[in-house]
DNA sequence: GTTTCGTTTAACAATTTTGTTAAACATAAA
DNA sequence: TTTATGTTTAACAAAATTGTTAAACGAAAC
């Protein structure tokens, strides 16, 4: 039917160009340096998303999908609250490590295009809203100091992002390696959850503790 | 000797870009787009600076050098420690205020360009350095939890920064007017501060307090 | 008034970038 | 083998963008 029905050049695209624009940090990439990054013909870009701007909106869509359903996944889990909020660090942090540009992006192209936001937060279960009913239960036990919750999820996603946006300035001014950098977020995770709750990390450190795989429980 | 020498059309060049990058965010704007909201012929642009690459430079250095020379004379006065972050909280919420797009230009140029940089930050006084005593005499005195002065400031610039960042993104999710978010940010003062110390802010809210005139205190 | 000199402008040139198209190509079906 | 169909390519066209330049302009000095 097709030529190398395997390879799905559309995926390969929008794949590299993810890299480009999520990982390697460059916001104002071209067609042709899109298409150079995914080995092909900068034609199949127009062929595939039709514009440049589609391309764009697709990227933009998808991971903002990507990062909403994450937050929700763990948000509205059954897990004790300050557990949920562990792993949400733990999963942002490690998000934020494979796409440190992923925010930047989200915030560049919003800024550019306004009423694309619109589009992307309508249906938006707010983060804020997953953890009302737990936050408001943690205060009213006297294990929290009063917040409301768009200011606590707001504190909590600006803890995690913005080391990540301003990656290229921290590594920079303070002399970090990639791996200085990487271990440097990993501290982080703990130092988080520290200022939000103004306590210790509970028991051991859950690096390796995201699951993967459904969850065994059921019945 | 010159046309209108008071209009300072140099002047009104960085002054108009300035807004057009940092207050509406538009990153992509080109140097039509500049010289359209100067109102000056585009020529002009590169009569002053050459090309776009350098404007682009001098703002960026510029900026920079106005965000650092705030933190310094916040943090390296003879202030209390906690004053101090208060002010300090204070003066970078009310100049994202005023520059919502400041620090994404910031991380958009240096991803661009990751060399420059090492230019902006080669002789920059670390914000965690004007700290580090103070920080580490709080810590000793058991009036705060122990945290390394480079966490310590990087917790205080994400909670003030990123909800500058997100402008866009956060007004639209929580439906904030504009007048709403001004007030959402006046808010994240105290929050701050609390997410910072663990504790209310001391006495009266600061709003006004921080002083636009030299102290009168010398002797 | 004219000269001078920095500023401003319009017009031009060069380059970059996006988008289109017709032809070439590869595979599967006939 | 031929045909049909979806994919890929090179070449082209159009638009946008940057940078240059010669001429126009305007105020101050002569």
């Amino acid at each position: 039917m097709s030529t190398i029905p395997e390879a799905q050049t559309e995926a390969v695209i929008k794949e590299k160009a993810k890299s480009l624009f999520f990982q390697k940090g460059f916001l104002n990439a071209t067609t042709q340096e899109i298409a150079d990054e995914a080995g092909v013909n900068r034609a199949l870009i127009h062929y595939y998303f039709r514009s440049r701007d589609q391309l764009m909106d697709t990227l933009l869509e998808e991971a903002v999908n990507e990062k909403r359903e994450k937050a929700r996944a763990v948000l509205s889990s059954a897990l004790p609250f300050r557990e949920k909020i562990s792993l949400y660090i733990d999963i942002v942090v490690e998000y934020g490590l494979k796409y440190p540009f992923l925010e930047n992006f989200i915030i560049t192209e919003t800024a550019r295009n306004p009423e694309k936001v619109k589009v992307l937060c309508q249906t938006k279960i707010k983060s804020s809203d997953l953890i009302r009913k737990d936050l408001e239960e943690e205060i009213a036990k006297g294990r929290l100091l009063p917040i409301t919750a768009e200011h606590f999820v707001i504190n909590l996603i600006s803890l995690c992002n913005y080391p990540l946006l301003a990656k290229t300035v921290l590594q920079n001014m303070h002399g970090m390696s990639d791996t200085a950098y990487r271990k440097f977020l990993q501290d982080r995770k703990e130092i988080i959850y520290h200022a939000i709750f103004h306590e210790p990390l509970p028991r051991i450190t859950r690096k390796e503790e995201h699951p993967h795989h459904p969850k065994p429980a059921k019945q």
